[in-house]
DNA sequence: CGTCTACATTACGTTAACGTCAAGTTTCTG
DNA sequence: CAGAAACTTGACGTTAACGTAATGTAGACG
């Protein structure tokens, strides 16, 4: 699959693939110049769009990616990347946490200022309408 | 109140606070070279510091507390604030909504993860654990 | 008087993940 | 076979919000 065809169906950029390359997350082969992304290629982007989603850097995914290419016990390795990714489940709550918190507080603020929109016609606003 | 006090009451950094400055979000008066922060620059802080949380850059920021410099009515800019920030609402809404989504997928691939941990302890594991 | 502390300015560095040229080559198409 | 389309490498640019020196100065203290 040439790199136009990728990023046709991916939804990602060709300087993305040629990026993703230097950075170890894809190997395409070559036909003289030209990339040829392979089944594995596609497979690896798929994962590394997935662990993007999930909040995980280039290079988190890429040593996820990399693990069995170690000298480690695979068992343990997983197990690892398992530990990995609740850890980045917890912080992605914790984010979820305080997002929702700031929800709550933006609307609380919203509603204050309908009130003086709605109360107060006349009232030049002061800048703490923002404020308590 | 001096930069040190400052720094100690909100929790930034000097550099932050002339940074700030810079950008036309606070107006110490001087001092000789000093600065000095006003009741006003305390409270526009505040607000800074409150628009940060909110997700606002500090040129929107910027652009909020500046509302009243202008030459438009008060009642106008009021309302387009209001609404720059419901704006903000839904954006923040939406984000809540990828990463409860994000979230759910993670918690699945784990446990798919722990699946594969439990029932197939000599199983040589692929890359694909991570994959479907 | 020395020095310590708190402050000042200036200016370059950081970070991630690409974007955006520039310029050359290869391949497809009419 | 000309010109377009697709591709290549290389290298610098972008963005936000500061961090981090390096260097200088003004008061306070003992």
């Amino acid at each position: 699959m040439t790199i136009g065809k990728m990023c046709e169906t991916f939804g990602v950029s060709a300087r993305t693939l040629r990026f993703y390359e230097t950075r170890k997350l894809l190997f395409p082969i070559r036909q003289g110049q030209k990339r040829l992304f392979t089944r594995r290629d596609r497979a690896r982007l798929k994962l590394i769009l997935k662990g993007k989603r999930f909040g995980f850097s280039l290079e988190e995914i890429r040593q996820l990616l990399d693990l069995y290419k170690s000298d480690q016990d695979p068992q343990i390795q997983i197990k690892q990347a398992h530990e990995r990714a609740e850890r980045q489940l917890k912080a992605l709550e914790a984010k979820k946490q305080e997002l929702d918190e700031i929800i709550e507080d933006l609307r609380s603020q919203l509603a204050w200022g309908k009130n003086v929109l709605s109360t107060s016609p006349s009232l030049k606003p002061t800048i703490r309408h923002f404020d308590q």
